[in-house]
DNA sequence: TTGCCTTATTGACGCAGGTCAACACCCACC
DNA sequence: GGTGGGTGTTGACCTGCGTCAATAAGGCAA
């Protein structure tokens, strides 16, 4: 898969979803290491490909596809999913702005997993031999990559630690604080905004059925913790959701 | 946490637990880049630890602790776990000889789990700023160490899967497999070998309690797909037990 | 706007696995 | 070799979530 590169120099409004450079990218502070300096953003930012935004439905990467490239989300969400040997699909997490998606494909050259955008995303290509010849070079580089890398196991066994035990309730009001807490980090509101994804997307993802899902917001929502209307989210007792994400 | 330091260079026998040099060591085909030469194997030798065995029950390191060292396992079985808020614990990993393990505590420099010896155990100790300084002056080992991150995090979504679905046979299915495969790696018997661990980490790791751990060896001896004896394990039907792992 | 199709909600019911309890076993340490 | 405490097994019962089904509500095309 060769995504068509356009730097969109000639875009002409300001907040334009052709972001041009890395240095005014408001999202940098997410994805690249605090302690580049500007002149190795700029040799980073000449590696980063920037290409037209994907549809709602379409793939950036598929599972087994040869392994080319990291990406970093610029608008957008996108969902990674992989496919189990009796036909069954699992998602396997869900990427906003600023975060980093594609890095289970290092380990055996290809992607270990699909990714598909929920909604109209921008990505940024850092294609991963550049990555690795740059990051040789630039020992902040490099250690940010070992860091986002391991930030990545230790969400997964975030993730492993909610599936293994939890109640349906624990699950959907975990799933809620992380989405809360990610669009806090973007200077987004934590408590009011609307869901990319699909309930099935969220049970898939959870470990449960739509039903489930659904049931669960009801119950919450009885329960004045929530207001939801279908896929805004309002979050009413942001202590009472962390409660029950951890009970 | 500091390991005492021993490189045994004058331990007696020869197939002694105190390997002395990675170049002589039988599981570096497991955790060293294949790619790498004489020289540059020399060359991380001498950033290697190698520490006095953990006794069974003993720690590596633990959750939160100061992150220092990724450590490569020599000989014995270890988990790896995380404590969740509400006290449950929650295990997230084994490892044996020739896995890496402790490198989710590289991204925010505090192990991100604690890690215990289910037997005794002895582990190799790479200090991490000395493999970052390596690895940005040898490409093969940076490479490696990439491959090696982007591999946990597949498996671990692969875990992610298990938990999502699958049943609870499935479940113990898929370990046997696992455990089975990776005795393969390491020229040991595919079909029979002793569980390090007890049934409880077992049940902990699978998501399921022990009774059921318990109900499903049961149920699998009388299916005759396995024998099992304590914790010596017999796979009688291997293509019935992986048949099983993905129902 | 209408109509169709996908997505979400709600209810009734069943079952896999959790819970509780009793017991057997293993082995470590007197 | 006995004895105590952890570890494993098995049974009976219970419950949270899945399944199935019916209905409602969006959303997009024409």
């Amino acid at each position: 898969m060769k995504l068509i590169v356009d730097r969109s120099e000639d875009v002409p409004t300001a907040p334009s979803p052709y972001q041009a450079s890395c240095t005014t990218c408001r999202l940098s502070s997410l994805c690249l290491p605090l302690a580049l300096e500007a002149a190795e953003i700029d040799v980073l930012d000449r590696i980063v490909q920037r290409s037209k935004p994907l549809q709602k439905g379409q793939h950036l990467y598929r599972e087994s596809e040869h392994f080319q490239s990291v990406f970093a989300v610029r608008s957008g969400t996108l969902k990674a999913y992989r496919t189990t040997d009796n036909g069954r699909e699992q998602v396997t997490g869900f990427y906003f702005p600023g975060e980093i998606l594609g890095m289970d494909g290092i380990g055996n050259n290809r992607h270990a997993s699909s990714a598909k955008a929920l909604e109209t995303a921008a990505v940024c290509e850092i294609p991963f031999t550049a990555l690795e010849t740059l990051s040789a070079k630039m020992p902040h580089l490099q250690r940010h990559f070992f860091q986002l890398m391991s930030r990545e196991i230790a969400e997964d066994q975030q993730l492993i630690t909610l599936l293994s035990k939890s109640s349906a309730d624990a699950r959907v009001a975990a799933l809620l604080v992380s989405i809360s807490t990610r669009n806090a980090r973007r200077k987004l509101s934590a408590i009011r905004f609307r869901l990319s994804m699909s309930r099935v997307d969220i049970g898939n993802y959870l470990g449960l059925t739509v039903e489930t899902v659904s049931r669960v917001f009801s119950r919450m929502q009885k329960l004045g913790v929530l207001r939801v209307e279908n896929k805004e989210i309002e979050i009413l007792d942001r202590d009472a959701l962390v409660e029950m994400a951890d009970a």
